[in-house]
DNA sequence: CGAAACGTTGACCGTTTTCAATTACAGTGG
DNA sequence: CCACTGTAATTGAAAACGGTCAACGTTTCG
């Protein structure tokens, strides 16, 4: 996705501070004090918004390399708890005050840093967009759309459909029938842990 | 909610475009080659992306004062719509080029941009946060509970209803009855152009 | 003053959610 | 190595909820 993560090195390796988690672990918890803004070095981490009702949203989830709770730059406390979703995770954390410090003297980590975020309001919008489709069947396949590459549109899938269900906000229920139907329309095929897109004039891009 | 629009200074002004819109009316269409990064001087703009089964979502909307298009420094073409919502709306159309080699050379714009997208961000997860309440007048009472300011929490309405709707998922329909039913219920009162939160324990801030 | 958009409510229908049950599979400890 | 346990995958049936269609009063604005 490119350098995401340029403005990392602005800060002195000895004020970070590496924290391992185990899988399920919290790094943070919503409503703690705002500290630093994090990479994952290894395994990936999931924000997570809990409701009152108890239902929880994922709002990001961040893969080895990439980095999060930027928006955490500029708030007093985190606004999602934050945890390990990999058993051997590994994250670098940066204080803020010095991170801060850093990039006011520095235009091209500064810039990185907005570049970063306007990828992450990119696929906030493109979420959201998901949504907005009423019909769950072809709520799947925007997502599917969004998803795939390869010539015969293909998605491997390394979460389980539960776990997508409710990306995507649907039941896993919900979710497995209209699977089924896409299948038996013959829209999609589905493999072991794969998804090919068919369909001619399908493949419109996102 | 503080300095946004910081780095719009940087690109002289005969570089920059103004463009007059009428309510309706498109300053640019998803698709469009992605040339500028916008500031609405006066009245206010809709960032509107269309499905394919001709439904469409608000991504964003931006008010005078309000920065747009600010992703599109990084992207090839525009992935919106968009229109003008006011009938006398201004916008400044800044160059891409000459932004972008106006920020590298400056880190306090640049900071400034970030801090616009990371407010941007946060605003979009809260929305997607809403999303997942599936209940319409539970979904409802967040979207309440997240506008409302004072200590009786009350919400005053600057749009219609019907724009709400859209905004957190719902049809207007849908919107209407809910705000009867938690009327009826007890939970909220309805003024003029105002909602006021009742309800004892009620007053949970986001 | 008239047209258009907003606000509101009713009835019906379709989809999704819920609840429930069953199979498959992966990890765990005896 | 295998029974055992928990999660994932799948499907069924009934209920609930929101969407859609429809009608109508009201406000707004040209």
């Amino acid at each position: 996705m490119g350098p995401k993560g340029t403005w990392i090195g602005l800060v002195a390796p000895e004020k970070r501070r590496l924290r391992n988690l185990k899988a399920g672990e919290a790094l943070f918890r919503q409503g703690d004090a705002a500290v630093a803004v994090c990479r994952v070095d290894r395994g990936r981490v999931r924000l997570v918004r809990h409701l009152e009702d108890g239902a929880s949203v994922a709002l990001h989830v961040a893969n080895a390399g990439e980095t999060f709770a930027e928006a955490a730059l500029w708030a007093d406390v985190y606004h999602c708890d934050c945890v390990a979703e990999a058993a051997l995770t590994t994250v670098t954390m940066v204080p803020k005050a010095a991170l801060l410090d850093a990039l006011e003297g520095d235009a091209d980590a500064s810039l990185a840093l907005a570049r970063g975020l306007a990828a992450q309001v990119r696929e906030l919008r493109a979420r959201l967009e998901i949504r907005n489709i009423r019909s769950a069947p072809e709520r799947i396949m925007a997502w599917l759309r969004m998803q795939a590459s390869g010539d015969p549109p293909a998605v491997r899938l390394e979460r389980p459909w539960t776990e997508i269900a409710t990306e995507v906000g649907l039941t896993h229920e919900a979710l497995y029938r209209s699977l089924a139907v896409l299948a038996h329309t013959g829209r999609i095929a589905r493999g072991n842990r794969t998804v090919t897109l068919l369909g001619p004039a399908g493949q419109a891009r996102g």
